[in-house]
DNA sequence: ATATTTATCGTCATATTGACAATAAATCGG
DNA sequence: CCGATTTATTGTCAATATGACGATAAATAT
């Protein structure tokens, strides 16, 4: 195959500048019963075929990062539009992670409530929600470098929770104060106080409004349903500014 | 110019893989005199010919990326090995910031005690440090992206300084509280109160640790000398977890 | 020697956290 | 239908942390 690259094109940089591939990935987490889980397909082509790996595929030429994050997951998922908040986590390589070559990714964060996947025919790469647990016991194994964009995915996720908003993202649009502290500890692996949360969340300005509305038909007394407070609730992509002032650490190990 | 590429090169995606030139960019930060000042060199090259930019270039085949900002900045300062803390920002692209056609950068941060930067002939590009603020007062203009990219990078430094013992990655081995205070009001762009900034960087455990020497000649009454505790001295790259806790947080606006 | 500067220690009211008691309001099991 | 159980929510109280600021210590500056 022979591609014709334009020549003018060096910038800044004296050596010959290299092109790579561009490739996308996507840690997208969600909290079912109580349990964080990771979307994974299974991989039908070598190298690491047959085993798990994070959705994700090339960027296409024109194409934006988050555009190529949100394309992929829809293509590997059949989900309509990004489901929760979708950021950038960090890049990896290009060297060493691909046994074929070079090849740049950008891993990116998906913090959304639980959504059906697509089940693919038998000629398709299944995807699947599986739990964090089983990926970090070495029960599940993951293809390239994955395991460590998890890991990485991870302790963001963590961390975003300590100071933003965006633990309402494991949520649909209306949650109870219990289904955000499910939220805060399946991702942080700790329990929390229930009394002292609810305190926190509910004082905290500019973090939750409450609808009015109750739950009803669960066991126990009915809870109130809030929502994200318009402050805490932001455009897609802006920096989410620290609304949890002061924050809600995880406790101290 | 004719490329031959490999061809047996598409993992997951079905249209043809892009290739991108990648580039990686640096923000490095100081704080002189009390002032935040990032490094900037002069283009001397169509586009934003004469104009100021980032430093930075085009990640070589088989280099890593933190591999490739270290060149960079090496390359265009002269400095000899990475001087203070590199992290990665995140990446900004392909499509849409450079007209000569797509080009994906992998920007950096880098907090760092001020280095001499080398004079450079007038071939080449002069590297030199430029006050934050006439870059955000729309005083000095920049190339492509890298007043967003700058914006970006500001941000995560001033939260970087909440929670983490890295604003001492501004200062020398060794620092006074005072120091390490200024890079705190540096950066932040506030006053803070010496007495409260000194009780808890004194009062946090696993941050500072007591030098026993003092510092001389200078006005006022002489100040002990600190350096990174061990449990905050980190092995470069590694996740810098959060040893201020509770964080040290900037004033509510 | 005294004024000035900067560092450091201390005080006190207020805010926040962590641990946990108590009450409210539903479902569950007979 | 009724008490047991479950879950939500409101409080209480001590320990900790913060913000505002007084006071003292130890240099240099005049």
């Amino acid at each position: 195959m022979t591609i014709n690259i334009y020549d003018g094109f060096m910038p800044e940089s004296h050596p010959a500048p290299a092109r790579f591939p561009v490739t996308v990935d996507v840690v997208a987490l969600t909290v079912t019963d109580d349990v964080l889980k990771v979307l994974l397909i299974t991989r039908l082509i070598e190298p690491f075929r047959g085993r798990l790996a994070l959705p994700g595929g090339f960027v296409l030429a024109g194409e934006d990062l988050a555009t190529a994050a949100g394309r992929e997951l829809t293509e590997e998922t059949g989900v309509v539009g990004v489901p929760g908040h979708l950021e950038q986590l960090g890049s990896y390589g290009p060297k060493g992670r691909d046994p074929r070559g070079d090849v740049l990714t950008v891993a990116h964060l998906l913090l959304a409530p639980n959504f059906p996947v697509l089940s693919a025919g038998s000629d398709a790469e299944h995807a699947a929600w599986y739990p964090v647990s089983q990926v970090l016991d070495g029960e599940l194994q993951l293809a390239f470098d994955h395991e460590r964009i998890l890991v990485d995915a991870l302790e963001r996720a963590k961390s975003k929770l300590e100071y933003s908003p965006l633990g309402a993202a494991f949520c649909g649009d209306e949650f109870t104060i219990a289904q955000l502290r499910a939220v805060y500890e399946a991702v942080w692996g700790t329990r929390l106080d229930p009394r002292n949360f609810h305190r926190k969340a509910t004082g905290t300005p500019g973090f939750l409004e409450d609808t009015g509305r109750m739950t009803t038909g669960d066991a126990g007394r009915p809870a109130a349903l809030f929502r994200l407070a318009e402050a805490a609730r932001q455009a897609a992509g802006q920096p989410v500014r620290a609304v949890l002032n002061p924050p809600l650490m995880r406790p101290r190990a």
